[in-house]
DNA sequence: ATACTGACTGTGC
DNA sequence: CGCACAGCCAGTA
Protein backbone atom coordinates (compact mmCIF):
# COMPACT_ATOMS: atom_id res chain seq x y z
CA UNK A 1 0.00 0.00 0.00
CA UNK A 2 1.48 2.29 -0.37
CA UNK A 3 2.83 6.03 0.20
CA UNK A 4 3.26 6.88 3.80
CA UNK A 5 5.85 9.06 4.36
CA UNK A 6 9.50 7.51 5.29
CA UNK A 7 8.69 5.54 8.41
CA UNK A 8 11.81 6.98 9.64
CA UNK A 9 10.60 10.24 9.70
CA UNK A 10 7.30 8.67 11.99
CA UNK A 11 9.84 6.59 14.23
CA UNK A 12 11.59 9.98 15.05
CA UNK A 13 8.24 11.72 15.97
CA UNK A 14 6.66 9.03 17.21
CA UNK A 15 9.85 8.54 19.55
CA UNK A 16 9.37 12.51 20.86
CA UNK A 17 6.11 12.50 21.51
CA UNK A 18 6.32 8.89 23.94
CA UNK A 19 8.63 11.41 25.67
CA UNK A 20 6.11 13.90 26.81
CA UNK A 21 5.17 13.66 30.26
CA UNK A 22 1.32 13.36 31.12
CA UNK A 23 -0.66 16.43 32.17
CA UNK A 24 1.94 18.58 29.81
CA UNK A 25 1.41 19.11 25.76
CA UNK A 26 4.01 19.56 22.99
CA UNK A 27 3.99 21.51 19.84
CA UNK A 28 4.16 20.54 16.03
CA UNK A 29 6.88 22.77 15.57
CA UNK A 30 8.45 21.70 19.22
CA UNK A 31 8.34 18.25 17.72
CA UNK A 32 9.85 19.19 14.43
CA UNK A 33 12.68 21.09 15.97
CA UNK A 34 13.80 18.03 17.93
CA UNK A 35 13.90 15.63 15.03
CA UNK A 36 15.52 18.17 13.20
CA UNK A 37 12.88 19.29 10.73
CA UNK A 38 11.36 23.04 12.23
CA UNK A 39 9.82 23.43 9.04
CA UNK A 40 8.04 20.51 8.84
CA UNK A 41 5.64 20.87 11.61
CA UNK A 42 2.70 20.75 9.21
CA UNK A 43 4.17 16.94 8.53
CA UNK A 44 4.47 16.07 12.07
CA UNK A 45 0.72 17.05 12.48
CA UNK A 46 -0.01 14.48 9.15
CA UNK A 47 2.20 11.64 10.61
CA UNK A 48 -0.16 11.89 14.03
CA UNK A 49 -3.35 11.49 11.86
CA UNK A 50 -1.97 8.18 11.08
CA UNK A 51 0.26 7.66 14.48
CA UNK A 52 -2.50 4.84 15.42
CA UNK A 53 -1.93 2.94 12.85
CA UNK A 54 1.36 2.14 14.02
CA UNK A 55 0.66 1.88 17.72
CA UNK A 56 -0.19 3.50 21.03
CA UNK A 57 1.16 6.85 21.55
CA UNK A 58 -0.25 9.74 23.43
CA UNK A 59 -0.61 11.80 20.04
CA UNK A 60 -3.44 13.79 21.81
CA UNK A 61 -0.29 15.42 23.79
CA UNK A 62 0.17 17.09 20.73
CA UNK A 63 -1.21 20.22 20.23
CA UNK A 64 -0.99 23.81 17.65
CA UNK A 65 1.62 26.62 19.11
CA UNK A 66 -2.22 28.36 19.67
CA UNK A 67 -3.00 25.48 22.14
CA UNK A 68 -5.44 24.87 19.80
CA UNK A 69 -6.84 20.84 19.79
CA UNK A 70 -6.55 18.61 16.66
CA UNK A 71 -9.90 19.42 14.12
CA UNK A 72 -12.13 16.33 13.97
CA UNK A 73 -11.09 14.82 17.19
CA UNK A 74 -13.44 16.26 20.16
CA UNK A 75 -12.36 13.69 22.23
CA UNK A 76 -8.88 15.06 22.56
CA UNK A 77 -10.06 16.95 25.33
CA UNK A 78 -11.33 15.06 27.46
CA UNK A 79 -8.05 12.98 27.12
CA UNK A 80 -6.05 15.98 28.25
CA UNK A 81 -8.60 16.80 31.66
CA UNK A 82 -8.03 13.38 32.55
CA UNK A 83 -4.43 14.38 32.62
CA UNK A 84 -5.01 17.55 34.55
CA UNK A 85 -4.63 19.91 31.94
CA UNK A 86 -7.05 22.71 32.30
CA UNK A 87 -8.64 24.38 28.87
CA UNK A 88 -9.45 28.08 28.60
CA UNK A 89 -12.58 30.05 27.88
CA UNK A 90 -11.90 29.99 24.45
CA UNK A 91 -11.34 26.03 24.54
CA UNK A 92 -7.03 26.34 24.07
CA UNK A 93 -5.04 24.95 26.44
CA UNK A 94 -3.21 27.01 28.45
CA UNK A 95 0.34 26.76 27.28
CA UNK A 96 2.19 28.87 29.03
CA UNK A 97 1.23 26.54 32.14
CA UNK A 98 1.23 23.06 30.10
CA UNK A 99 3.50 23.53 26.91
CA UNK A 100 6.37 20.65 27.66
CA UNK A 101 10.14 21.78 28.28
CA UNK A 102 10.66 19.78 25.41
CA UNK A 103 14.24 18.63 27.19
CA UNK A 104 15.09 21.64 28.17
CA UNK A 105 14.69 20.38 32.00
CA UNK A 106 14.56 22.33 34.77
CA UNK A 107 11.14 23.72 34.31
CA UNK A 108 8.78 22.35 36.04
CA UNK A 109 4.60 22.56 36.30
CA UNK A 110 3.56 24.77 39.29
C1' DA B 1 3.00 19.92 -14.61
C1' DT B 2 -0.16 23.52 -11.71
C1' DA B 3 -3.61 24.54 -8.05
C1' DC B 4 -5.71 23.77 -3.68
C1' DT B 5 -5.72 22.02 0.99
C1' DG B 6 -4.06 21.08 5.59
C1' DA B 7 -3.57 17.84 13.16
C1' DC B 8 1.69 24.48 11.26
C1' DT B 9 4.79 28.68 12.46
C1' DG B 10 6.86 33.18 12.38
C1' DT B 11 6.47 38.08 11.67
C1' DG B 12 4.12 42.52 11.60
C1' DC B 13 0.64 45.64 13.56
C1' DC C 1 -1.71 38.80 23.41
C1' DG C 2 -4.80 38.78 19.39
C1' DC C 3 -5.64 39.17 14.19
C1' DA C 4 -3.87 39.23 9.39
C1' DC C 5 -0.47 37.81 6.04
C1' DA C 6 3.40 35.11 4.17
C1' DG C 7 6.30 30.95 4.10
C1' DC C 8 6.81 26.14 4.15
C1' DC C 9 6.25 20.83 2.81
C1' DA C 10 3.69 16.85 1.25
C1' DG C 11 -0.63 14.86 -0.42
C1' DT C 12 -4.58 15.08 -3.51
C1' DA C 13 -7.40 16.81 -7.55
Amino acid sequence: MGQVMDERLIYEILSVVEEIPAGRVATYGQIARLIGRERNARLVGRALSGASHYGDYPCHRVVNHAGRLAPGWPEQRALLENERVTFLPDGRVDMKRFQWDGGAAGQEAR
